[in-house]
DNA sequence: TTTCTATTTCTATATTTCTAGAAGTATAAT
DNA sequence: ATTATACTTCTAGAAATATAGAAATAGAAA
């Protein structure tokens, strides 16, 4: 089933702890899973960590790796492609 | 579970025939079930209005009855705000 | 090396979504 | 009134997705 990046953008936006998560790193960016949980309510980090590769690997998001931990923020030209709205 | 617009619309938009259906209207406009039907390949009519069902409720369509037709087109202000780069 | 911390991957289960046939509704035509 | 057409709603099975505990990985500190 071939499955275009649009798609797999909305798809990924389409569930709320998801959506959150583009919300909040509008906001701040630079968050780390254990900083995103804690402005989460009740996601266990396994289910955010899967939450995130999805966001990442359609796009939305991009990560660096700094020792053990690991900063997550958004990547600006495909949220102002497919969700323009979420930054203005 | 509440669920507000945006979060809606991405949702309706992160299916193929739903994506599909939402890009042959920013084409022709004012097509009805069983237009769009042989515009896709191999889609039930119940599954086609399931999904036009869908695609309305989030606010992306709406429609207009004629007879025992319906006609379907896009809602201009819901796609340019949450998926503008499908019009331009 | 051992232990600790941050995070991911594995696994299983629960839930949601997709799909299409069958049945139902509404309008039009005969 | 009967039949035909256009479409939707009901139903149920199949497929996909979400969830979280347990196990695994990778780097930092002791």
């Amino acid at each position: 089933m071939e499955t275009n990046q649009a798609v797999k953008v909305h798809r990924a936006l389409g569930e709320h702890t998801r959506y959150k998560i583009v919300q909040i790193l509008t906001k701040e960016s630079n968050l780390c899973p254990a900083e995103l949980e804690s402005r989460l309510e009740s996601v266990a980090l396994s289910t955010l960590s899967h939450h995130l590769k999805q966001l990442s690997d359609c796009g939305l998001l991009h990560s660096q790796k700094k020792g053990t931990y690991i900063y997550y923020s958004l990547n600006e030209d495909t949220v102002k492609k497919f969700a323009p709205y979420l930054t203005e």
